[in-house]
DNA sequence: GTCAAAAGTTAGATATGACAAACTTTATTT
DNA sequence: AAATAAAGTTTGTCATATCTAACTTTTGAC
């Protein structure tokens, strides 16, 4: 089987951890559900698979069910990690809603690189385990962008809850 | 002249903002600069240009050099905006090298929408103001990801330098 | 086992966005 | 002012991605 080597498409890696879902979910993948989740027709998915199918990303013969190759896993796995770190990133530390986070994560992770996320990454893994960034820091971040307190308190007796905190 | 209101391709977007570059620098465009900014044949840049034309986004008679409308420099602006956010946030935050921080930002831009941007400008700006988040602190997350330091030091004396910092 | 429904495929249409190459208009040189 | 170069446009092609609607295969109810 000759597979093209191509650059995979935002559409096709959209695919790709779609089948990736249904395989967690329901084992494998059947067209009619990879339609439902993408909310594109059945006939569209046809062809997104032809095309996953002639780069080797997965396991696909007509009227049968799919499932990922291990190259087609590879690539589905890092979308869907990027995916649940931009997520993670938004929701959690930038404090957006659920909603929102979700449906700016599933753009970004076309958009953002290994480079960018991986740094991402350490950066969430920073703010979590430095003593500085704790929780009264990010509760000064709601505060911050809630304005419900425009001048700032003490900030020399907020810095010194974290020191106590820390040595205990 | 009947505008088409529907929603401007990412395509699109590119090229309101490169117009909106050669604006800045050139007073005006031309579809030469464009094409050569944005890495295109001129033969492209003539269709999106009938495109922008169509929406009102530009002022575009065949032959003519290029403005944008009171209309799509608003959008042309606000994706400045985006990028300049984005990108400051990869290169100055997160300390993503000039290179991949244009590259990833120039993507990201038309995969965020407001509600994400606004917030991390808000997030910057707490980070930027927040006694807690100093240089001190990023420098920490440099070596936290250079892992030169492997084991943290003493997080209460770290803390303790930008109390002093800060009552001074 | 038959047959209808569900799932899957095919074919033709539309829209976007880019390229190459030929062509036209505008600008520059002399 | 004519010739030439540069800039801009047009046309036809290609690739992606989607839709609609007709058609085929598979599945499940009976």
């Amino acid at each position: 089987m000759q597979t093209e080597n191509k650059k995979v498409s935002d559409s096709l890696e959209d695919y790709l951890e779609t089948i990736l879902e249904l395989e967690k979910s329901n084992k494998v993948a059947r067209a009619k559900d990879i339609a439902e989740k993408r909310g594109v027709l059945r006939g569209s998915v046809t062809g997104a698979l032809k095309a996953l199918a002639r780069k080797g990303l997965i396991n696909y013969e007509p009227y049968s069910y799919i499932t990922l190759t291990d190259k087609g896993a590879v690539i589905a796995k890092e979308i869907a990690r990027r995916h649940e770190v931009i997520r993670n990133f938004l929701q959690n530390i930038l404090l957006i809603s659920a909603d929102e986070a979700e449906s700016n994560a599933c753009r970004m992770e076309h958009a953002m690189n290994r480079t960018a996320i991986d740094r991402l990454v350490q950066f969430i893994d920073y703010i979590s385990n430095c003593p500085r960034t704790d929780n009264e820091w990010l509760d000064g971040f709601t505060r911050f962008f809630s304005k419900k307190s425009p001048k700032e308190k003490d900030c020399a007796a907020c810095l010194n809850i974290s020191i106590k905190d820390y040595l205990k």
